[in-house]
DNA sequence: CGCTTGCCTGGAGTGCACTCCAAGGTCATA
DNA sequence: TATGACCTTGGAGTGCACTCCAGGCAAGCG
């Protein structure tokens, strides 16, 4: 099933008009209704786990076929896009799922929204500094085990 | 049950020679017979997962006491703090295993180590990477629920 | 029409990394 | 010497994030 992912669609008539990123989508709004197996294609998730995200709440429900098959639009996809962002900074799915209850609720939530996100932007920061600690160990290490392969590194199981 | 956690102690009898990072133990070598729990304290794993990773060989087995008890050592110390820098990469406990056991099996295996802990380095500035990434969508929708409140976000939960 | 392929559901199963339990031995202090 | 905190073991249990299954519906094609 080949697509035509990676297309640049601009997007011109969303609503996200400040700051936007520019988003690409495989087809352009209006044409955006795509089945499972193509989102599948598109974010590297398993059907399983649209599925289950659905299920969860982590996703509202999607539009369906006249048959009952799951189409999923433009702004689904951004919001997968976003979800797995968040998946990497380590938030767990329960969070994730509080945030998607947040955007559902509307715009009294913007607060508990934003300090949501600034608490997850904090984790990250931190996250990246532990990394980066962890590259200078790694790093001190393969230089052991380059240049002076043959002096011991102070290291052992115990 | 306080201890001189943070201590300074200048491990000079270490076999590490060369660019060594500033090592602290809690107790000088010679004195560190350390207790389970004193290890939980300093490194905030449980007792519980310290006898787990030795029982999966993810460290060789401890010193005991007369009566059998844990006592662990400065280097044992270190190897935990290791052992957490490279799960805070993500790496999976049974990779840290098979490191573990390369270390044990000698200096023949100084060309498979190097190798993990290069393709290791590659994934942690994968990692970073992302996360930079991430930070800078958080920003921008940090942006929106600050600033611009009143202007609608571009985001729903489909 | 039959065949294949894709999709649907609720519920059960999997793998990882712990986490806890029961039953008992040890150690420090009063 | 007694009390209570700490330590031991093997094995079972937990929570998370999927992952799979059985049984069935629907669409496209020779």
């Amino acid at each position: 099933m080949q697509t035509t992912a990676g297309t640049i669609a601009p997007n011109a008539t969303r609503t996200d008009i400040c700051s936007a990123p520019p988003r690409r989508h495989p087809r352009p709004d209006g044409q955006d209704r795509y089945t499972i197996s193509e989102v599948v294609a598109f974010t590297g998730l398993t059907a399983h786990t649209l599925r289950w995200y659905e299920r969860i709440g982590l996703m509202s429900h999607i539009d369906r076929s006249h048959t009952g098959q799951r189409r999923y639009s433009n702004s689904d996809l951004d919001w997968l896009d976003f979800v797995g962002k968040l998946r990497m900074t380590g938030m767990p799915v329960a969070d994730m799922v509080r945030y998607a209850e947040l955007v559902r609720e509307g715009e009294s939530t913007y607060q508990d929204r934003r300090e949501l996100l600034e608490s997850t932007r904090r984790d990250v920061l931190t996250r990246i500094a532990e990394l980066q600690d962890t590259l200078a160990v790694l790093d001190r290490k393969i230089g052991f085990y380059g240049d002076a392969g043959r002096s011991r590194e102070g290291e052992s199981t115990r």
